[in-house]
DNA sequence: AGAGTCTTTGCAACCGGTTGCAAGAAATCG
DNA sequence: CGATTTCTTGCAACCGGTTGCAAAGACTCT
């Protein structure tokens, strides 16, 4: 039924080298072979196997692409973002939902039978070794949203969360907050990890404030809402740095259901500047993460790859930005 | 550099049939052989090139996820269960972002250069004739979230928005309101028609309520509230029926922020139930579209159809919900 | 043990393309 | 104009698998 290499050959009277040749930019042939072809290729309705042709070119043009951030709502820009950009570079994206998975295995041997030409990890929680075993395995990968080191064994683009933390530490400080706290996601995410830890280097610096650290089940806003009522039960700190915009809200909601007013009695800021944080009758405080820019630098990276499979690891970072909104009181 | 099966056969001492024949489920091969090649399989660390079997078998097991809902949060969790239920029934999804594009032949044309085995078109704004393209080409379709037709000409898994119409001008008419408005997203999409349908066939049939419609320019917190906003100087009505729950956000914020009440001022219903119509702050009524069987369901009918590509087109409707939260005067 | 049946196996052709090579055609040159 | 050089072109082999076929092997049964 579908229209073949063959085909067009016979209909326009030539061999199917030559109808090869006419389908692939550089190669040889005159311009009136190049018509015939055309022609009948147009006639038949044909177009090229990509996948038959990988088998001697060794190029899918396919990269997987690996996510299990299918909740967090930044995520669906990150996919939109990704997806156009690959395609406006003639590139197809082979989606993989890792869900709970943390094994890479899996994914490796799935990707593997499907010949990608690279792969993108897009994760905040993956440790590094994740997209370290697709390196290993001789698959050019980059690491999006990943965790930053100083001698990264893959290509990781990101922020640097550790400076993240500082930068919401140094912001709670400056507009006076005195007794402050970290509440962060699931602890054992490598972006919680990091976070705490600047948060925690500044204010370890200014000693004599109260610092006080609690974790949240899930980057949830019913994770956040029920860590912070528990929290607003027992002496609550006087602003809060949530690990994400979702979490925020949700601990913003609790404080506002419990009568208490943001930023008048509690402050909260956020992070990556979602799109609801930016509505009205949320309006929060948070720090960008420019995604747009990951993207982007991630596909770059990903492209070069393809030509230089064994460029040496690099991390490329950016700067996050607060945003200031209406849940932090305003600098004196 | 990467294994194939010839690679193996030649560790194993057999033909590479033999070794084909081992990774074929349901082929002839003794267990002395299999054990052998399974063996040197294993060693060698082989797994088969998906795409060369497709050569002969015709099959990829690739299924086209195309979408041009990239800014719908909805969306998110419609990849989430789109995705994971191919992967568990051994498909992988090929991405294809639409943007503003509604012409398929290019779509189209990329698809079949990849073979894939079927596609999914997961929309609620494109028009059936999107998805009857790929019918035409002969490759397998099933219209996610698509327009239903009585008579349809494609696979079309969805909700029956005139209906979704009805239900919300009898819900804000059974709860006492008289000047009732509807509030579309775009005018064009076949959605926000197909609602607008149903919603004024209510009404009409209760004649002497004055009705009437706007609408807004996206489906976003920023189209509605400003929608909203120029409704709010001209004599509002008393409940809007807003196309969807984003859309109502930004309505429910413009009120909000004209120092008028939700619902003692101004009634709202959204539609799809997102996570966030449900977040305490926000506490949108809304109709609930049941997205997770409508994903499921196409599945269904995609994995059907791969085994008996010329079944008969059939539409698959699911019903709605209303779910009761703050936005909506009580019941009398 | 021999005939008949059922399995297993390798050969070779094929899937839809690409590409090195050598021969033929066209263009360039003195 | 013939000799060179450069372009085109088809042949044939190959990419990594699958599969129909017939031969070989294993098994059953009398």
């Amino acid at each position: 039924m579908p229209v073949t290499l063959k085909d067009v050959a016979l209909r326009a009277g030539v061999s199917r080298s030559a109808v090869s040749r006419t389908f692939t930019a550089g190669a040889s042939v005159s311009d009136k072979t190049r018509e015939k072809v055309e022609q009948a290729a147009q006639e038949l309705g044909y177009s090229p196997n990509a996948l038959a042709s990988s088998l001697t070119t060794g190029r899918t043009k396919l990269i997987g692409l690996i996510s299990n951030n299918f909740h967090n709502p930044l995520f669906l820009k990150v996919f939109d973002l990704f997806t156009r950009s690959l395609q406006d570079r003639g590139l197809r994206p082979l989606l993989v939902n890792l869900s709970d998975e943390t094994d890479p295995a899996h994914s490796l041997t799935l990707l593997r039978q499907y010949s990608v030409d690279g792969v993108i990890v897009a994760s905040s929680t993956l440790s590094p070794d994740f997209s370290l075993a697709f390196q290993t395995a001789g698959i050019p990968v980059v690491n999006s949203f990943g965790r930053f080191a100083s001698a990264p064994r893959v290509h990781v683009v990101g922020i640097d969360n550790v400076e993240c933390g500082r930068m919401a530490a140094r912001t709670l400080l400056a507009r006076g907050y005195r007794r402050i706290a970290f509440l962060g996601g699931p602890a054992a995410a490598t972006s919680t990890i990091d976070r705490r830890k600047g948060f925690f280097e500044v204010l370890d610096a200014a000693p004599g404030l109260p610092a006080s650290e609690s974790y949240a089940s899930a980057y949830s806003f019913d994770a956040g809402r029920t860590e912070m009522l528990k929290l607003l039960k027992n002496d609550p700190a006087e602003a809060y740095f949530c690990g994400d915009d979702v979490l925020s809200i949700g601990a913003l909601s609790a404080v506002q259901e419990q009568g208490l007013s943001v930023p008048g009695d509690i402050g909260i800021i956020g992070l990556n500047d979602m799109d609801m944080a930016g509505w009205q009758l949320i309006n929060l405080t948070t720090i960008r993460q420019p995604i747009r820019e990951i993207v982007g630098c991630s596909i770059d990276l990903m492209v070069a790859m393809l030509d230089a499979p064994n460029r040496q690891p690099e991390a490329r970072l950016f700067a996050c930005e607060i945003i200031e909104r209406g849940t932090l009181r305003p600098l004196r």
